[in-house]
DNA sequence: GAAGGCCCGTATGTATACAATGGCGGAGCC
DNA sequence: GGCTCCGCCATTGTATACATACGGGCCTTC
């Protein structure tokens, strides 16, 4: 594996998990020296990071990470809706039924499991099974232009998740909101899968933008307490 | 200016213009010494330009342009839908209707000056009004995210108007089409302003896959009678 | 005392040198 | 005669050295 992958992969994860928070800055020299690679293939691997939208260049001299405020969460919903219903509806006059028709057994499977257990067991199944959804559903469409433009919304997802605690009960909405998306698309109805991931994603947003309007009012800033070892000056998240 | 702006700049025109056809390979020492530049700021480039689907790595060891086909642009297509459909709906929602307006009657006009005098000119003052409605859409939207998505489909669009050739009366019906869009928009109508995008790329896509066909048809790959002084090995399309 | 200018330090941007890998060609063996 | 293996060459990936430019701090002057 090449020293630029290892430092993108390296800087994407530190950055999606809140280890790099928003407005630490990336010196190239610093982060070179600590990924243990030379400032070449770690200048790639900003210039990546930088296409993602993950870190921007502040002022011409440093590179920091972006901030996600709740106009950022916003936005990137209404590109996300706009690409997930056109992908549900594209799913859903080409898509293998059958892929989907499982899709939905399975997501109605763990909408009962969660009965069982709720917690982290429950959560990383829910995980997953989204993540074989999108797969199936970028398999579906065909259309790598669009895989690539939703793996840049996803790619800043992971950060929206992070920030929102997701409540267990809007856990099992979601799983019912999948279900009925699948269910749509292996019934080929184009319609309906648009419009149940419309819905889908309105809840999500909504609770999103509530759980961080909650955790905004008990405690300010304080949203992860994990007081990082790498990112050294986080001053200045934005001028 | 730096070194891998001027490189990426002039490697983007190359490509979009067709100077640098697709299939053709990018050495780095190579292009590096064409362009004037080093190898790092090149590679920098290039990195750009994979980014943004232009170019693709089809061995481990040689960069090439990449191809476009009729079904690569019917996936853009299939996304730029996507996007401008609800980029319509949120100028609607959002966007200055004086704006709209006085496009509309800008478009209007050049419907009329059509009837004047066909040709070069009225194809330039299309698309100047083209560009000055997409940049009054991205205004409007107020969404970076929809905006960077937006930039990475019309990158493609570029090469994709050089593959058809555009008719005159296709020109007129353009404007026509993106008139009505703008009233709507300007009307804060978002269903029309959507469905008139909806119409309106329908209609591009039909023009340029026919014209395709048609050229196809006649000539096959002497579309573009540019003899290349530049690119050299144009070996190899695709395996 | 304050403001402006100069100098130095530190950062990035670029060039080049070095290393490693993959492909191609030739030669030898079956 | 064909196939396979070995070795060289070319090209990329990485590291480092050099140039340049921006910013901060100190000194000087008004």
């Amino acid at each position: 594996m090449r020293a630029s992958d290892r430092a993108y992969a390296t800087l994407l994860d530190e950055i999606q998990s809140g280890v790099l928070r928003p407005g630490a800055v990336l010196g190239e020299v610093e982060q070179a020296a600590r990924l243990g690679v030379s400032r070449t293939p770690l200048r790639e691997a900003l210039g990546r990071l930088g296409a993602d939208g993950l870190v921007a260049q502040q002022s011409p001299r440093v590179t920091v990470v972006t901030a996600i405020e709740p106009d950022d969460i916003r936005e990137i919903f209404e590109v996300r809706r706009a690409l997930e219903e056109s992908a549900a509806r594209l799913a859903a006059e080409r898509g293998d039924a059958a892929i989907f028709a499982e899709l939905a057994r399975d997501f109605a499977r763990v909408d009962l499991a969660d009965g069982d257990h709720d917690g982290a067991d429950a959560r990383d199944e829910y995980y997953a099974l989204i993540a074989r959804f999108d797969e199936s559903l970028d398999s579906a469409v065909a259309n790598d232009y669009l895989t690539a433009a939703l793996r840049t919304v996803r790619t800043h997802l992971v950060r929206v998740r992070r920030l929102a605690r997701d409540n267990p009960g809007r856990l099992a909405a979601s799983v019912a909101e999948h279900r009925l998306i699948a269910s749509a698309i292996a019934a080929r109805d184009a319609d309906l899968a648009a419009h149940a991931t419309h819905v889908h994603l309105h809840n999500a947003l909504t609770n999103i933008l509530e759980s961080l309007d909650a955790s905004a009012g008990s405690a300010t800033g304080a949203g992860s307490p994990a007081h990082d070892p790498v990112a050294q000056p986080v001053d200045a998240p934005r001028p």
